[in-house]
DNA sequence: TTAATTTCGGATATAATTATCCTTTATTAC
DNA sequence: GTAATAAAGGATAATTATATCCGAAATTAA
């Protein structure tokens, strides 16, 4: 459904918020060992998590990821998925046709239609701050 | 949201049930152009649906590839997807984690669970007849 | 039997995604 | 200022998905 670039940076923007509700910063080490996922991969897409101000980032002793409150309030899922996955998922044919649209539907057309804009309705009705409040009953599920 | 070979054997699937249908057969040459699929690829994607059962097809001049129609009736389009995807579609966690489940759920797993069972029903209820049905009033739709 | 047509199957090539390695830059503490 | 820590960024490698090529096998028609 997501790239693996997309569930990281998911999980990664999870447990950031998990922290920083804390006061914490937390380094790439610690984010990869927490939801389980190659440390150098992870360096990438924390960067482009940082590049695209979803996240902060101090460099040095002390320093490592963060995110502001506000970020958590206002960033929706879909703002994350569209970062590595582009809209593919909830745009575009479920055939592969470039010129399939509601005028000239292929025949799967109006099934996936419905089907899809609850995928992004959810994304898009769903801040960061909404997925954190679900976790607090139990920490542990990020590791994979 | 699927595989271009999942993309490709659908739209495969599509064409040689409406050619069967008007009881002719069709060679890949055809097929790919009418779907717009690359024609070796497609060799591919047709051995698999064959292999699978799917499509039956015959060697030599006057051959090429059609199906049953007792296959067009029963055949459902999950199994075709099943084939060429899996299920990773719609089994397994939104984030990529290995032992999310309802008893130990992410924070997107309820939300995801029904937007996934709705795809499962859609690609398990409907056969490839059902779609076949729906393409009479359009014949152009499979070129991309 | 020969030639033509068509699928089958193995080997290989290309592209995209996922992943690693290493050097540079910034910050902190001493 | 030196050393340690940590992110940033460039280069490269491994893996998977997508795609091509070519010879073999089967079938048909003449």
């Amino acid at each position: 459904m997501f790239s693996k670039s997309c569930e990281y940076a998911l999980r990664s923007v999870l447990f950031i918020t998990q922290q920083s509700e804390m006061g914490k910063k937390v380094n790439l080490t610690a984010i990869s060992e927490e939801i389980g996922s190659p440390i150098a991969f992870t360096a990438k897409i924390l960067q482009q998590l940082s590049k695209n101000d979803i996240i902060q980032s101090t460099k040095g002793p002390k320093g490592g990821f963060y995110i502001e409150q506000s970020k958590v309030e206002e960033i929706a899922l879909s703002t994350v998925v569209q970062i590595f996955d582009g809209n593919k998922l909830y745009v575009g044919c479920g055939l592969g046709l470039s010129n399939c649209d509601a005028a000239n539907p292929c025949p799967l057309h109006f099934k996936f239609v419905e089907i899809r804009s609850q995928l992004k309705n959810m994304l898009e009705n769903n801040t960061i701050q909404n997925l954190v409040e679900d976790m607090h009953s139990d920490l542990l599920w990020l590791k994979r």
